[in-house]
DNA sequence: GTCTATAGATCGATAGAC
DNA sequence: GTCTATCGATCTATAGAC
C-alpha cells in the first residue's frame, strides 16, 4: 500500500481534531493555528494533507459528517422493521451524533454565509437526505404520504432547534426533551393502510 | 439636547447596519471592514460611536435585539387576550423578526464560541423570556403547569429549527410550515381549567 | 464626527531543508 | 511527512488632522 499504518492514524487524528473544531466554531471560526495547536502538526503538515487548505479541509469533514450519517442515522431508518424500530435506531443514531446535546451541529455550524459553497451544498444534501429518510420509513411503515413528508420535518426542526436553544440557554435538558418529543410524534403519526 | 437629529439617524443606519450584518454571519464573520463598506462610515467614525469596539458593536446589538423581542414578542404575548389571540400575535411579531423565514437568527448566529460572554448571555437571556412568556401565557389561558413549560420549548424549538433548515437546504416553506405547526401545538394544548 | 494613515497582531498559504 | 521561516493580505484598534 501507498500510505503507512502510521500515515492513517495521523490522518484519522487529523479528521477528528477538524470535524470538533468546524462544528463548534464554524468555518471562518477555526484558524489554521487552531488547527496546528489541537493537533500538534505543523502548518506545512496540514498542507501536506491537505493541498487545497482550509477549504479542503472543511470539504473533507463535511464529506465524512454526511456519510456518517448515511450510516448511522439514515440506513439504519430505511432498514427492515416496524415504525418504532425504525424511528429508534433513527434517534440513537442522533442522540450519538450530538452526544446527548453536549456537541453542536456541523449543518448548523458550516451552512452560515463564509463557508465554502461546496461545503454548503455537501451539508445541505446531507441534511436532506435525514429529512427524506424519515419520509420514507414513515411511508414504508402506513403513513399517509402527503403528510410524511410535514411530519418528518417537524422531526428534524424539533432536534435542530432543541440545539439551538440548549446551546443559547446553558439548559441541556432542552436536547434530550426535544428528542424524545420527536420520536413521540414520528410513532404518533396515523396509520392510514 | 446633547445630540443632533442627524447624529441619531447615524447612530440608527449604523445599528440596522450592524444588526443585519451580525446576524446573517455571526460575530467572527464580521470585520470592521465590512461595516465601513455598509455604512459607508470611516473606521474612526465606528469607533466614536462604539469605543469599545467591535464587542460593544455585538453587545449593543444584542440589547436592541432584545429590547424588540420584549417589545414586539414577549409583551404581545403576555397582553389581555384568550389564548388564540396571545399565540397570533406572538407568531406575527417572530414572522416579522424573521422577514417570514429569509432572515436569519441573531441568538442562533450569535451564541457560537468567538462572540463576547456578554453577548452570549444577553442572547440566552433574551431566549428565556420568549420562551417563559409563551409559557405564562399557557398557564394563563387554562393550560396545566407542568405541560406549559414545555410546549413552550416545543414551539421556540420548532421555529428555530425551521430556520437552521430553511438556510440549510434553501428551502424557504419549512419556515412557514414551522412558525403555522408552532401556533397550532400551542392553540391546542389542553386546557384543564 | 469624520477623515487618512498606520501600528501591531493574526490570517491563510508557501518555500525549502531534513 | 514534518519542520522552521516567512510572505502578503487582512484583522482590530489607534493617532492625529480637520
Amino acid at each position: 500500500m501507498t500510505t503507512s499504518p502510521r500515515s492513517e492514524n495521523t490522518r484519522d487524528a487529523l479528521m477528528d481534531a477538524l470535524y470538533d473544531l468546524f462544528r463548534t466554531r464554524g468555518f471562518e471560526g477555526v484558524s489554521i493555528g487552531d488547527i496546528t495547536q489541537r493537533t500538534g502538526l505543523g502548518r506545512s503538515s496540514l498542507y501536506h494533507h491537505f493541498p487545497g487548505g482550509k477549504d479542503e479541509m472543511a470539504l473533507a469533514v463535511a464529506r465524512s459528517a454526511r456519510a456518517w450519517l448515511q450510516a448511522n442515522v439514515v440506513a439504519p431508518t430505511l432498514a427492515e422493521g416496524d415504525r418504532e424500530a425504525r424511528v429508534d435506531r433513527m434517534i440513537a443514531g442522533v442522540d450519538q451524533l450530538f452526544s446527548g446535546g453536549g456537541a453542536p451541529c456541523l449543518i448548523a455550524a458550516m451552512t452560515m454565509p463564509g463557508a465554502p459553497d461546496s461545503v454548503r451544498t455537501e451539508l445541505g444534501s446531507a441534511l436532506s437526505e435525514w429529512i427524506d429518510a424519515v419520509c420514507d420509513a414513515l411511508i414504508a411503515t402506513g403513513a399517509e404520504p402527503a403528510t410524511a413528508h410535514a411530519a418528518a420535518l417537524a422531526a428534524v426542526s424539533r432536534i435542530e432547534g432543541a440545539l439551538i436553544i440548549a446551546r443559547a440557554t446553558g439548559d441541556d435538558a432542552a436536547f434530550a426533551a426535544g428528542l424524545a418529543e420527536a420520536r413521540a410524534a414520528l410513532v404518533a403519526v396515523p396509520i392510514t393502510a
